[in-house]
DNA sequence: AACCACCTACGAATATTTTCGTAATAATCC
DNA sequence: GGATTATTACGAAAATATTCGTAGGTGGTT
């Protein structure tokens, strides 16, 4: 059995901050903090403080070069959205996973291609699919 | 043109009650209270504050019935679980309701039926689908 | 060394969410 | 009416999340 890692859940802004260090890999405070330019500036140091928390918690870790900090994101974008998603799934969507699915796609935001994906997606679920 | 309502999100533990009132409709707090008689048993006064600041909010509305009132949801289950799946279209999945739908659907936890609801769900997106 | 620019640490203020004790109110029963 | 019980109102504490000012440290340059 797979033991589960016991990581404290982001909250809104600290995913805003995930969201950065997943796409640049580890990065300063200062890129950080400048890749989040638009929300009316946060300040620097709020930005700064934010990091030190979630290294606390262990959602990033860091490494310091020089004078300064790297962070990086301790979890994968893709297992950390998986929780997210999952803990949609049970608080909102009583543990099931279609009616997500069927609430995302109401919204009519998917274009053509995005269907099609997913299409091509539920085709090699049941392919691959002795065990469910 | 249908007006947008500007209804504040529920916070975690309003879901929760939220939850039983859509599925009770109008319930006293004792009943709501009971209800979640799980989570090791919230306080009763803790639900009737949560009940009277969600009714401040606009969350749920109220009306007074002999010596208690009784509380129903003011939006819609519906509209209310699209609002905090598109949320977290953005937040998470930067606007792509494709990716969230994957990744709902990576984590093993639909049936075979379920997943065929979805593909019919799809069928029908494309036949309607003069106005994409 | 002295200076400067940059970065970090820390503590505190503010806001939001959640919890609960206590008092006030209303209905019911005797 | 008076006692009893159920319900509500209110305020404040506790917990968590967010913001920021200020002090202190580090490295580079002269």
């Amino acid at each position: 059995m797979t033991t589960k890692k016991k990581v404290s859940k982001p909250t809104t802004k600290e995913l805003e901050i995930l969201q950065i260090v997943w796409k640049k890999g580890p990065a300063s405070v200062k890129e950080v903090h400048e890749a989040l330019g638009g929300d009316p500036a946060n300040g620097y140091t709020t930005i700064l403080k934010l990091l030190q928390i979630m290294n606390e918690k262990g959602l990033v870790t860091r490494q310091k070069t020089g004078k300064l900090h790297l962070y990086k994101a301790a979890a994968s974008q893709e297992n950390t959205k998986q929780q997210l998603v999952l803990k949609m799934i049970e608080t909102v969507f009583q543990g099931s996973a279609s009616q997500l699915v069927l609430s995302a796609l109401g919204n009519r935001k998917s274009s053509k291609e995005e269907l099609n994906e997913i299409r091509k997606y539920l085709d090699n679920l049941e392919i691959n699919d002795e065990d469910r």
